[in-house]
DNA sequence: CGATGTTATTAACCTGTGTTAATGCTCGGA
DNA sequence: TCCGAGCATTAACACAGGTTAATAACATCG
């Protein structure tokens, strides 16, 4: 298997949780469809619209979000490069979020007889993508703990810690730092600030020597003292390889849920 | 099958998304098991911890919340009566959150081998269960729009809307309103508010005759104003009926995954 | 039925973040 | 090479919501 193909960031991602054979990394491959490239701001797909497959970000960046009928919008996840969106997309009949790019993206789709077809020949697969979606929401959780209890200049340490964990996570991270295609006023959308005090925020980051962000990338100054400034446990992102463990419990479920 | 068991409440709400054969509602009931009371502030499960089985509440009101390190509290979702806590839980190794009684509770638990039998045999009864997860996922995307961008009043709204609606999918909503047994430095964590502006937040709904709060419950006074006043759309409960359409489109996936 | 703790309410004051608006950058396109 | 459009940056000011603290209303339980 080569080692740089369109999913191969997927695979990566997915080996977080547990090894994966030859074989089902072959079925991964022949699942992907063709590469579709997007510039930077366009639609996915849109709220109120049934998804027709799992799209997989081979490159770039992207976002859900979500708006109020008044204008006010709140992103509610990010995309990186290796990410799913998403698994579950097949039961519920309209989304009811819209996914965007936020940076030039290529994206390729597992069409929907691709992941039944590895979903039910592929169990240990199967309970990598469901490893996918808990991480998914655990990261949703987080967002709303930030959010709600963070102040400002620790809800983008926050943020920043988690992007750069998870960039880590498929490679694309160096001990500098990692790229994060952004503007300040979608930061500012994300974690719930007005433009000018995401600003201010970074500004106070980049004085205290902590991470500045300069061209649409990161770079990270003080790994520990942003940790600890914006009280990150990377528990949630469940990065340890835990697919051993699982194993004994999830088996039976998995095949047949 | 009698009206009123245990699981009664939990086959209300699943039948809101697909109607559940007689035998369907036999095996929800042979898989409970005993019910156990809690308090009024107890722990059904702590963050770290593993969780043997999926719990569901029979009565009473329980939360998932998390907390940072210095004592800041997020509650991140409610559990109403009928509702399950949770049947992803086999997968990760530790919970990253803890779940909280937030009245006293009657709560019974389906063992993990129940589940995977239901899940083994009875294809629909998955479908469900899956559907209520997605469902409580949808719910915390809103909280998190509702915390980053809403305003006090509108935040207070939304959530008053959303209980009542899901209660009424209980049967345990009138016309004037509802239970909700919680206290205004809860709903404080909840909306992410100080109490004190809780209670600010609370005098004001009262004062434009929209709802008002008293002994534990909510009395609606105007359903209208206050929908329109959280700019609140019921579509993300997906409460009306979706398991036909589905059924062309995830029977097979389901039945893998 | 009073003692005690929890919850609700209010007032006065404070601050973190929002708003508005002006200026200066940067980078892709003609 | 210069233009134009989106971005970033900053300052001045406004306000939603936080904080502190005192009191009042309820429960619960001997």
């Amino acid at each position: 298997m080569p080692e740089s193909t369109l999913i191969h960031l997927l695979i990566r991602k997915l080996e977080n949780f547990a090894e994966l054979t030859e074989e089902e990394k072959v079925a991964l491959h022949e699942a992907a469809g063709p590469v579709r490239s997007y510039g930077s701001h366009e639609d996915l797909i849109r709220e109120g619209e049934h998804a027709h497959g799992v799209s997989v970000i081979v490159s770039g960046f992207a976002c859900r979000h979500k708006m109020l009928p008044d204008g006010r919008r709140q992103i509610i996840g990010y995309f990186l490069p290796g990410d799913m969106c998403d698994a579950r997309v097949f039961i519920l009949k309209k989304m009811d979020h819209t996914i965007s790019t936020l940076a030039p993206s290529s994206v390729t789709t597992l069409p929907r007889e691709a992941v039944l077809n590895i979903t039910s020949h592929h169990p240990r697969l199967t309970r990598a993508f469901w490893w996918n979606t808990l991480v998914e929401e655990a990261i949703g959780r987080q967002w709303l703990v930030s959010i709600g209890q963070r102040t400002a200049l620790e809800r983008v340490a926050h943020l920043f810690c988690e992007v750069y964990v998870r960039m880590q996570a498929v490679g694309l991270a160096t001990p500098e730092g990692c790229e994060l295609p952004v503007t300040q006023s979608e930061l500012a959308d994300t974690v719930a600030l007005s433009t000018v005090h995401v600003n201010r925020t970074l500004k106070e980051l980049r004085r205290v020597g902590l991470v500045s962000m300069s061209s649409k990338s990161l770079v990270i100054h003080d790994l520990a003292g942003l940790r600890a400034l914006a009280m990150f446990d990377p528990g949630y992102l469940h990065l340890e390889g835990e697919g051993l463990i699982k194993d004994r419990y999830s088996h039976g479920l998995l095949k047949s849920l």
